[in-house]
DNA sequence: GCAAAAGTGTTGCGAGTACACCCATGT
DNA sequence: ACATGGGTGTACTCGCAACACTTTTGC
């Protein structure tokens, strides 16, 4: 970092790829945009880092004024500042990851006339900015990051079956498991604890996960990213 | 991204820790600061990013104003922009992993007084900023990558022997691998040719892997990230 | 000059393991 | 529908060792 030298203004956002299991299969957070440039089309919710807030602040709070949840798990996973990303101004956009357990109550205000789930299968074919490309790389990095991570569990509610986070894998993996080797792997790790309020055996995740201690891991994946 | 709000003014830079092989055993290049904040202190390579340029330019420019190398691999890895970070005003940092084959020839001006090579192992205790956090973040990174992706080849000339390779991978992971394995590993993922210029076969790598296409797993890991 | 040593690349073998597939059992 | 376990066979990883060949080193 050098000093003494003029540079560029530069207005720093981010935004959020906001995955979710809805109806079964995964599904993605879109805004429709009322105000040019690209007014009409769907676009990742985000928006500017406001001052003395961390990164990952910033895409909690904006993404608590269109969807009010608080409990999801964010992840920074890149950068993009293209110049010419933003017609208007030169922009650098710091995208993340986020995981919600269960799709919640969409917030409609006169900012922002549609908020809705799209199937990651079927996504609209225009999209704001450089959108399209972000997503694409948010699904690769869910994917590599499933297969050594507990990140999946973020996308489940707090108690679930195996059949449930078998699901989620082959959803986001987009290829079917055998479930008595997940299983397997699953029990191996340890990291499951058996709820004790019905009868029928279902699972909690263990807490300490919650402090990126274990990791999962499937199919003998390696070490993790940071 | 939302409209017609205002944001906080923050300043957008780049910092890139350069590894380089060095003597045998990895390095990166760091910086005496002559000004404060941290002055005396070492920092990174980095600076503001400027007007229509790229992230990964912004990298490369600020590098060859003190190294005057140009073939050397940059990838962004992660961004801090932690309110704070930078005593003098709101910063958002885009940091970067940098590889180059041979240690350039390093250029001290008046305005970096000290630029060198310091090995991974025994850094300077206090670093300026959070770089020492960054450093750390960066060769964690480095070391996941080695198993999935080629990245290594980019610390090494662009003529090699088996045991080049060989050491490379054993200096960044830090353990002993087994060289009948790893060069089975290395032959079946078929991105090696053979160099005709000598008797004795040393080897070139696949100028496609610079299109990203194909990856070379080290122990059976699995995607890339990106 | 010549033999020993060091460096480079390759192959065989065996123990252990990961994984897919099928099936049986209890809740 | 849910959870668990057994059993089998294929394929592969990995570490150890041996081997052929070249270049360098030392006496």
């Amino acid at each position: 970092m050098t000093n003494h030298t003029t540079h560029a203004t530069i207005s720093v956002t981010v935004d959020v790829v906001l995955f979710c299991m809805y109806n079964a299969s995964l599904h993605i957070l879109l805004i429709e945009r009322k105000y040019p440039p690209f007014a009409g089309a769907w676009a990742l919710p985000g928006g500017f880092v406001e001052a003395d807030e961390t990164l990952a602040q910033a895409a909690r709070r904006e993404l608590f004024e269109e969807t009010n949840v608080s409990d999801l798990y964010v992840e920074q996973f890149y950068t993009f500042g293209d110049p010419g990303r933003d017609p208007r101004r030169q922009n650098v956009s710091v995208a993340h990851i986020g995981l919600c357990r269960t799709p919640p109550q969409l917030a409609t205000s006169d900012e922002t006339p549609q908020v809705q789930w799209h199937p990651l299968t079927q996504l609209p074919p225009v999209l704001a900015f450089d959108h399209q490309q972000i997503i694409a790389m948010a699904h690769t990095r869910l994917r590599a990051q499933l297969e050594y991570t507990p990140i999946a569990f973020a996308l489940l509610p707090t108690q679930f079956t195996l059949a449930d986070v078998h699901h989620v894998y082959q959803q986001i993996l987009g290829e079917s498991l055998d479930f008595a080797t997940f299983q397997r792997a699953l029990t191996a790790a340890g990291v499951l604890i058996a709820a004790n309020d019905q009868s029928q055996p279902h699972f909690h995740i263990d807490p300490s996960l919650n402090d990126g201690q274990f990791v999962f891991r499937w199919r003998d994946a390696r070490q993790p990213i940071a």
